[in-house]
DNA sequence: CTTTACTAGCGTTTCGGGTA
DNA sequence: TACCCGAAACGCTAGTAAAG
């Protein structure tokens, strides 16, 4: 949830928890939240929680675990909900999220590694191997002046939308008819994708020497998988509620929430069933020798079991170019 | 061997904080 | 106040594994 988005957000589960209780909706909040959306949610809490005495909103999430609060004779089961598009558990973190939580003890930042090896430098000499940029391509002293050549390579092999670029480039590279130019930026496309991987694979090396702190990586799993995606929830939570996490978790007191904004479909996911069947002894991140993604896992190497995969990719443009970042996925097995 | 299902990877869009 | 640029949401697809 972006923060551009808490507004509506919040409205609706400020809704979800008026309408769960049968008290009088606010008429602003469903103005300014989705009012379909929160009367879904709050028929599956009723459903799922039929002894509840109440439902309240947990205020400002980061002073509390969770977005709501299920109050029962039991005790309070805190739920977290997640208005989603589409999609299963994952999350876009920053690209130096590992380092900057502590997952790894004394290593350089993502960022800061391209830097220390020149891939900067690099990238720009191979970007100016073309020389026929449009005349409003940005001059170098602008970070966008990479992300404009980028863009008119790509013009110029003529990648189509959801087209892979590495993919393209290939074909003209194949392709007899292709012009000269087009071959051009075809292989200043192939070798600045070479140069991106060689680039992540000596950061993994690097990673691989670091010391790592298994406090930091089991806080960093158990915040993704209870829904604390973003860098601000991470910030607010880390590792000082790991504790109350891991409690909430053994009581079963803690669920994730799947609202779907375009059909109003809910899905609730318990993290225990991801979590508690861990023991966290011997958490680690495991940093492959190939391959562009890390994986947080545990127990024993005779027993490693998964628990997330983190991927290090730029999302703009093509990988080496704008907008590196970290995907995260749940491994379903 | 073919089809389906899944996920890792790659992509665009949107927003908003910072700043010149 | 315009623009730069990072953060975040989330869609699309290629490649591969599983299923038929």
């Amino acid at each position: 949830m972006g923060k551009h988005e808490r507004g509506w957000a919040e409205a609706t589960e400020r809704l979800t928890a008026q309408l769960a209780n049968g008290t009088e909706p606010d008429d602003d909040l469903g103005e300014e939240g989705r009012p379909d959306l929160a009367a879904a949610l709050a028929e599956r809490i009723r459903r799922d929680s039929p002894d509840r005495t109440a439902v309240r909103h947990a205020g400002n999430s980061y002073d509390s675990l969770g977005d709501l609060i299920v109050e029962s004779p039991a005790g309070e089961t805190f739920l977290e909900a997640k208005f989603v598009a589409s999609g299963g558990t994952r999350a876009n973190l920053g690209q130096d999220t590992l380092t900057e939580f502590g997952l790894f003890e004394d290593a350089t930042a993502w960022s800061e590694f391209r830097e220390e090896i020149g891939f900067p430098e690099d990238r720009q000499v191979l970007l100016q191997q073309f020389d026929d940029y449009p005349d409003d391509v940005r001059d170098w002293s602008y970070k966008s002046a990479v992300y404009d050549r980028a863009k008119h390579l790509k013009n110029v092999v003529d990648v189509s939308r959801g087209q892979n670029t590495g993919s393209r480039a290939d074909e003209v590279l194949a392709d007899p008819d292709a012009t000269e130019t087009q071959r051009t930026a075809a292989r200043i496309i192939n070798e600045i994708l070479e140069l991106d991987r060689e680039e992540k694979l000596a950061y993994f090396d690097h990673l691989r020497t670091a010391e790592q702190d298994p406090r930091a990586i089991e806080t960093f799993a158990h915040l993704i998988a209870c829904g604390y995606h973003t860098a601000d929830a991470l910030d607010e939570h880390f590792d000082r509620d790991l504790d109350e996490i891991k409690r909430l978790i053994e009581t079963d007191s803690y669920r994730l929430y799947e609202v779907n904004r375009n059909s109003g479909s809910v899905t609730a996911e318990n993290p225990s069933e991801l979590l508690a069947g861990f023991e966290w002894k011997d958490t680690r991140v495991e940093i492959p020798e190939d391959g562009t993604s890390v994986s947080v896992v545990t127990g024993p190497p005779d027993d490693r079991r998964r628990v997330l995969n983190v991927a290090y990719n730029w999302k703009n443009k093509f990988q080496g170019i704008q907008t590196p970042s970290m995907n995260v996925f749940v491994p379903e097995a």
